[in-house]
Parts: structure tokens; sequence; C-alpha cells
DNA sequence: AGATACCCCTGTTAGC
DNA sequence: TGCTAACAGGGGTATC
């Protein structure tokens, strides 16, 4: 469950690898639901990628992209979705599990690297965008300068760790909204990054009920949302990230130490670390969500 | 247009 | 024990 923290691990690892890498060779996928959003299928992929050069690796929420040499502003983006991996290994490493793409890279005839794509569950996928003018005339995301974002991806909201983050704006899409304030943290279009664990554990630390309708939380504590779960999301970063099982490994395959740090998410039924009470298990559009009815108030 | 239900997928786990 | 059903979840899309 890729969200912000983890993305940005990888994407750390991978900018300081992958930069000035040249595109030598793509694989055949092995699923092509990995592809499913690429127009062309994998013969479009490899003719826009071969010979081009990394030039650049950003994010915006759980996005991912790598920016490209050449005329036209291209850039390969990646959403991990659940599973998705992005894994850096030997050239002529054998096959990952649930492997799904491989780019060979090659840096000056000299070394070789590959950039391997894995998905269990393949609701991830990789494709080339071209890349547009960001509409706020600041960067695209975290690693670029440019003020560049592929084209297909300008209603996902800058995100919480973004210092260009337009707050007034997310604000503006609380106030009033009879939703769950939950729902309004995992809807990408308001801020990005915010998957069902950090919008578990900010609510916690901010001690506010999930289903507390967004409009009725009033500017001063929504602010005060947004900057806690930054705060948890920064500590999650130092952390590297939470991995439960295999799904989330960073670039080198090593699992995030952030879970053993979650507060609520996966402890439904479990005892509250701050109060002892039973943290209560819910259902909020269609996503689960943990809670404590004790320390968490509308 | 804002809100919500549903769908895609596969490995693990809970329950009968 | 062995099977089936439920569950996990991001984001696009359809539908109200």
């Amino acid at each position: 469950m890729p969200e912000l923290p983890e993305v940005e691990t990888i994407r750390r690892v991978l900018e300081m690898h992958l930069m000035n890498g040249r595109v030598e060779a793509v694989s055949d996928p092995t699923h092509s639901r990995s592809l499913r959003y690429q127009s062309g299928g994998v013969t479009a992929l490899r003719k826009a990628l071969l010979g081009r050069c990394i030039t650049g690796v950003v994010r915006r929420g759980k996005f991912l992209w790598m920016e490209l040499s050449g005329e036209s502003l291209l850039a390969l983006c990646f959403h991990l979705g659940m599973s998705g991996q992005l894994r850096l290994v030997d050239a002529g490493t054998p096959a990952l599990v649930h492997e799904r793409l491989r780019l060979t890279l090659d840096y000056n005839k000299e070394t070789r690297q590959e950039l391997v794509f894995c998905d269990q569950r393949t609701f991830g996928h990789i494709e080339v965008r071209e890349l547009e003018s960001t509409g706020d005339g600041a960067p695209g995301g975290a690693g670029t300068e440019r003020t560049l974002l592929p084209a297909g991806l300008e209603h996902i909201a800058r995100d919480v760790l973004d210092p260009c983050l337009d707050i007034e704006r997310v604000l503006a899409k609380l106030r009033g909204s009879q939703s769950a304030i939950k729902t309004k943290l995992l809807d990408q279009s308001v801020v990005s990054g915010i998957g069902n664990i950090y919008a578990d554990e900010g609510l916690f630390a901010s001690g506010i009920h999930p289903e507390t309708p967004a409009g009725k939380l009033g500017d001063k504590a929504a602010r005060k949302l947004l900057l806690t779960v930054s705060e948890v999301m920064h500590r999650a970063l130092e952390f590297g990230g939470t991995s439960f099982d295999a799904l989330y490994v960073n670039a080198w395959g090593n699992p995030g130490d952030f879970a053993k740090e979650l507060q609520v998410y996966g402890r439904g039924g479990k005892p509250c670390r701050r109060c002892g009470q039973l943290l209560d298990k819910i259902v909020i559009a269609g996503r689960s969500a943990v809670f404590c009815s004790h320390c968490q108030s509308t």
C-alpha cells in the first residue's frame, strides 16, 4: 500500500541512481494490465523510451514520473497502486516475483542497471505521457524545479508535503461539505498522497472522528489536521515508510519500519495506545476506518 | 457538480 | 481438513 512516504522513499533512491541513465532496452510486459493506460502498448512505450536519458525523478502524491531527455517533453509515469514496487537490480538479475516490466539502463556504456516494476495485484500502471505546464506556475512536484506535469494528472492536487500546496484551496473544498472528513482526506483532488493508513493515523493524532462532516471542522481545525498529517508523514519517511509484509519494499527490496509506530491502522479491536479503550472499526465510503471513540470526537 | 457505488486483481485469512 | 467467502485498497468511471 504505497502512500506518499513509501513512494517518496523510493523516489529518493531512484533519483540517486537513475539520473542520466539511458534506456537501452524495454522488456516484454508479463501482464497487459500494467500498460492499460499506454496507448499503442509496449510498442509505443519502446519508441518513446529507447535512447532517452532520465533527467529527473519526480513525485506528486502517489504518482511518480521520470523526466526524459529529448526535444519533445515526455515523462515515464508510474503509479504503484496497491502492490507495485520499483526495484533496482544488477543487469541480468533473474525475474523477480510478480515482475511486470523491466528497463535496462546504461551509464556511459560503462555500467548497466535494471529498473524492475513488480506488481502482485496489478492495480499499478506505467505509461509515457506528455509533460504540460503546471497551472499554477510552481514546480510539478518533489524532485524537480521544472513547472511541468504529466498530461492527465491535472486533477491530482498538490500533496501535504509540497511547499506549494494551496492550503486555502483545500480549506475551500472542505468548507460546506457534508462528506466524512476521512473521505475528503482520501480524495486526491483535494489534497494528494494520503491513503488509508495515513488518513487513519492523521485523524487519530488530531483527535478527530473520521465520520466528522468535513464542513463541520472549521478552517482552524482543518488547517491543524493537514499539519498533523504532514507531521505523521515526515516521521514515516524517517522510518522508510510502512510495511506489513513483502508488499511494500523500497528500491533495494527492504521494508520500512513505520508499521510498529502505527497507532490505529490495522489495530481494530485492540486497545488504544493512548487510553486503553478498544479501537472501533467501521466502513466509510467502502474503506475500513479504525479509530478510538474515546480519543476522537466529531 | 458533488457525492457515492462499483469495478479491476490476487494472495491471505476467517469461517463454516 | 478443505472448501468458499471475505478482505485488503487507489483511482477511474458510471450513476445518481
